[in-house]
RNA sequence: GGUUCUGUAGCUUAAUUGGAUAGAGCAUCUGACUACGGAUCAGAAGGUUGGGGGUUCGACUCCCUCCAGGACCA
């Protein structure tokens, strides 16, 4: 158990022993700030209107009692309302001994975590790099703190948009495979994607055009006269951001008319019948993307333990949604389309089943989440899932709950903020979505022009060089963005992401880096051992083990919070003392032994728990750099 | 129009979930290698925590309101 719980179970006996009952939320044991003596401080505010006193002598009070009651608290001072309490140096001593990283002892909880999930028509960009991290980081983080994790990955692999690349690879007729074109599968298929959309805004243009000119021939049915609405209600609007809607919205209409939509939607149709031609191209090309992705992700050192796939898991969730209807927990309209009430809990209505039979992408989800429940039984289910989806999520676990699934209420939508360059939104009309893999390439590389002016490694052998630059470059784009909470939308600049200085990846690692050199050069040299009689209370010292104390907390809280970012600004925030305290006390021409062999422990364990506390964000750490 | 998230030094961010004088990094300026790695350390400067009001011993944190930006739902 961590020590500031224990001890505030202490303290809360001590208190009640002389109160009476109280409230264990008042017990608010918190580190004492740098600028005063004492290990702990107890707020004291909560016990004046008990004790009937002013602060300072309540605190005085309880001092008094927890010196009396608890055998390893040494002294106390009370500053205003705050009693700083300090524990004794055989405390510390032995908790030094005895500290050392391990995995927590199960807590019989499991918990699914989704993440990554890509669509297969386009590589991974820097959003999903950030997803990914995230996810990965997070699982790593629960299985220390306890729980037994499932990583799962959903992949987008049906729907109109493969149908497009699939489309412009038939038009090209080149017969191009990822082997001839010297290109990953993902982006290849990537391309072909692209390639279809400059050439439906080609088809559009001129078809745009007409319509704009009040030309409406071609058009016919709903369509002419949605085209003939919209156009009437463009005049009458004079709004710019009205406007704008109404254009796109137009040009929406007109592109779904194209020849080019057409086949892509034929594709779809024939591919949701089983259409033998159409599978087999699906297959080919999917195959391709999946290959792409598993380098994507071997380079960014994340696996998963299950796949699932929506052309697997959308006809269950047409099936449950039927069942939901015919139970009476959804309705029906005129059209044929099915929605689910969701007013009484503050949403609206939502489309689960078009007119036309077709299933929305909360079909799917629905059908996924039941059929992963039956299959892992978890009792949370985690979605690292961008903000833009919030809504989306609440929807799913309320409606998974009106359909009488109970474990809904297990679901938890990680919702992380969007990444942001410096010059704004990525934007993949503008071209400036970064991709994942030439981040990665650019980040390595940066790093091996760095290492290489420092001239540091020029002793290393060539492949012992790449390895460290991977880990280096990789350590720096990792820790940039998962330091960052989660939550919150970040700005990405790749210039400060391959940092070396201040609060990056490599600082840590070069901190690391130094501990182990200290350790080689120690060896054989420091032979006394460290013991209780030392000077423990040297402030340094014992702030440098009360750091080490802290992982715990690190660890309890990011998982508690499911924020990576906490791990990795306990890390920053050890290595930073490590380096004050090793540039203030030297280890090896210390002269006492004891003290000596103390200061090297300190350094080993604090190299101990950089290198855990960096593997849980997923980074590795170099013994040279 | 409705719902929701965000706003902290020039920039990127932290604050033990309501606690002490809001803490770091980058950039800027000044210092430290005849000590274990200078990819480091010490120091300076930089703040009305978007504005205003409220709740209380105490507010970056909770409530109300306005401003700005993002997202989602029609």
């Amino acid at each position: 158990m961590r020590i500031e719980v224990e001890l505030e179970l202490q303290i809360l006996r001590v208190l009640e022993a002389e109160f009476g009952k109280i409230d264990p939320r008042h017990v608010q044991l918190q580190k004492t700030k740098p600028e005063f003596t004492g290990d702990f401080t107890l707020v004291c505010f909560p016990f004046t209107k008990l004790s009937g006193k002013k602060p300072d002598e309540t605190a005085e009070l309880i001092g008094a009692k927890l010196l009396e009651k608890l055998p390893d608290l040494e002294s106390f001072q009370v500053v205003k309302g705050f009693l700083n309490i300090s524990l004794s140096t055989t405390y510390w001593y032995r908790f030094l001994k005895g500290f050392g990283v391990q995995q927590q002892a199960a807590v019989g909880e499991k918990v699914m975590i989704e993440y990554s999930s890509p669509n297969t028509n386009k590589p991974l960009h820097l959003g999903h790099v950030r997803n990914i991290l995230l996810g990965f980081s997070l699982s790593e983080i629960l299985q220390q703190a306890g729980r037994e994790v499932v990583k799962v990955n959903l992949v987008n692999d049906r729907g109109i948009h493969i149908c497009k690349s699939m489309i412009a690879w038939q038009n090209a007729n080149l017969n191009e495979t990822p082997v001839q074109a010297g290109i990953k599968g993902d982006h290849l298929v990537g391309k072909y994607y692209v390639a279809f959309d400059k050439a439906l805004q080609l088809e559009t243009a001129p078809l745009l055009e007409r319509v704009n000119s009040g030309d409406f021939s071609g058009f016919e049915g709903k369509t002419l006269q949605d085209l003939l609405g919209l156009t009437a209600r463009l005049e009458k609007v004079s709004e710019p951001d009205k406007q704008k809607d109404i254009k796109s919205d137009i040009k929406l209409l007109v592109q779904s008319q194209t020849s080019l939509m057409k086949a892509a939607r034929d594709m779809l149709q024939k591919w949701e019948a089983g259409d033998p031609e159409v599978m087999a191209l699906w297959r080919k090309m999917n195959g391709w993307v999946y290959e792409g992705f598993e380098q994507t992700y071997k380079r960014l050192g994340v696996d998963f333990d299950r796949m699932y796939y929506e052309s697997e898991t959308w006809k269950l969730g047409r099936e449950i949604v039927e069942k939901g209807l015919s139970d009476g927990h959804l309705y029906q309209k005129e059209d044929g389309s099915v929605w689910i009430d969701l007013t009484a809990e503050g949403l609206d209505h939502k489309v689960l089943l078009r007119s036309d039979g077709t299933t929305v992408y909360m079909t799917q989800d629905i059908g996924t989440a039941v059929l992963r429940h039956q299959q892992l039984k978890c009792k949370q289910y985690i979605y690292v899932v961008g903000n833009e989806q919030d809504y989306h999520f609440k929807a799913l676990a309320m409606i998974l709950k009106k359909l009488g699934y109970a474990w809904a209420s297990g679901i938890y939508h990680l919702s992380y903020g969007m990444v942001d360059l410096p010059e704004g939104k990525m934007k993949s009309r503008e071209g400036t979505v970064v991709d994942a893999d030439d981040l990665m390439e650019e980040v390595v590389e940066e790093a091996a022009r760095l290492s290489q002016e420092l001239g540091k490694t020029d002793e290393m052998s060539e492949q012992a060089r790449a390895e460290l630059y991977e880990t280096l470059g990789m350590g720096a784009l990792k820790f940039y963005i998962l330091k960052v909470d989660p939550r919150k939308r970040m700005v990405f600049n790749p210039k400060e992401s391959i940092d070396l200085r201040g609060n990056t990846g490599p600082f840590i690692q070069y901190a690391y880096a130094r501990i182990c050199s200290l350790q080689r050069r120690a060896s054989g040299l420091i032979s006394a051992s460290f013991s209780e009689t030392l000077d423990y209370n040297e402030p340094a010292h014992r702030s440098m083990i009360r750091m080490l104390a802290r992982f715990e907390e690190a660890l309890e809280q990011a998982a508690e919070t499911c924020s990576p970012a906490l791990m990795a600004n306990y890390a920053y925030e050890l290595a930073k003392e490590f380096n004050q305290f090793y540039q203030t006390f030297t280890v090896l021409k210390e002269q006492d032994g004891h003290l000596a062999a103390l200061r090297l422990e300190i350094a080993r364990k604090t190299a101990e728990v950089l290198k855990q506390s960096m593997a849980l964000l997923g980074i590795n750490m170099p013994e040279r750099m």
